[in-house]
DNA sequence: TTTTTTAATTAACGATTGGTAATTTATTGT
DNA sequence: ACAATAAATTACCAATCGTTAATTAAAAAA
């Protein structure tokens, strides 16, 4: 009765989500202000008028949009962990798929989204708020639990460790978003993250 | 002749270069694409058409702007490590200057031109490039000489250092765009500092 | 076949965008 | 006083912006 229903009426050129993911790759491509109507129609293939009654006005498609990228998101991680043991392979796994979404030339919708628009749009910033908080916590889980493996040091401070990573795959993404690599970001990750996680000697100064 | 010279014709309102620190701030508040050639009128006092007449179209006056902003942080930079001997202190000043001019909720005008307009504006895209270049040079060096002097292990790989580095402070850059505070910014970029200057030791894993 | 339902389509709205031409105002040089 | 100069100002341009109303087309339900 839901997805296979026949439903009275035209039937629609694009299904509503599929329209989505188009939307999605438009705004994640140009940006929220560089993405016009005439754009979103052309990416999805929906004309104005019907953009407008599924999904309502640009900033609640953004908002749409910026979910979808989420789950798509949080979901590569997952997969890509999955049966994973290791708390710190699946913390290096975790964030590599998170930068090999960002391809070269247009970074990571969020992070984008969070200087082009966040400054500016309450609503916004709260949702992308939200997210960072989510693979924090996320990371933060995985951090712990190597420490009680002793997979790394237990006087590692986790919150701090977890901030060093996620601020960093920012710094990614934004120069990944002006063309660096992602074999180029893979290789910086990964020796932050051994910097991070592993242990510091003491060093004589002079 | 220069400076002083009485010129024939109506005497403007507002000299070119502090008109031209208007419309960097105008650019850094708001985006290239969300300062509007109103926005610019009102930020400069000066009218459209002098604008024109001054700066030639939007596109020449951001770049205008965008080498001032280059120029007033290399300056910012230059000053704030003057006199300082020692090169990791200078390599803190230098880089901790960067943050202090993130004010809040506006990050830095480069990263923010980095993820807005680098990706479809070719000269644009050069002339940060450029800068980062620069920037990526004088940390360069300032590391080679701590090595010298044994400040830091001579074992550190010099461009690896500092790419960790500037990545790191587009990360907190992003982040104060959204309204990250400078003190935080500050905190995180002395522990990255840290982290990569500083020695690891083995760890054994289990 | 007619009615109902839903989407596609066309056309248009006022506002704003970046950019110019024409004119007015204020100053210096003669 | 009068021309020359340069900036301020006003008015305007076509194009595009996000948005909406009215109409048409295509399917299911009666």
């Amino acid at each position: 009765m839901e997805s296979l229903a026949l439903m009275a009426g035209r039937p629609r050129k694009a299904e509503p989500e599929v329209a989505l993911a188009a939307a999605m790759s438009a705004f994640w491509e140009k940006g929220y202000e560089g993405t016009s109507m005439s754009d979103l129609t052309e990416a999805t293939g929906l004309h104005k008028a019907s953009l407008y009654k599924t999904f309502g006005d640009k900033h609640q498609l953004f908002v749409s949009a910026l979910k979808l990228y989420f789950n798509k998101t949080a979901q590569a991680q997952k997969v890509s962990r999955s049966g994973e043991d290791s708390p710190i392979k699946a913390i290096k796994k975790s964030v590599t798929s998170t930068i090999d979404q960002c391809a070269e030339g247009k970074g990571c919708l969020a992070v984008n989204s969070l200087i082009e628009v966040a400054p500016f749009d309450p609503e916004i910033d709260r949702i992308l708020k939200q997210f960072r908080q989510r693979l924090e916590n996320q990371l933060a889980r995985l951090v712990e639990e190597a420490k009680e493996r002793q997979q790394i040091p237990a006087s590692i401070n986790t919150n701090e460790a977890v901030r060093l990573i996620t601020v960093f795959l920012h710094g990614l993404s934004a120069n990944m978003a002006a063309g660096m690599k992602v074999s180029k970001a893979r290789t910086l990750l990964h020796d932050q993250l051994d910097l991070v996680l592993l242990p510091k000697k003491k060093f004589k100064r002079t």
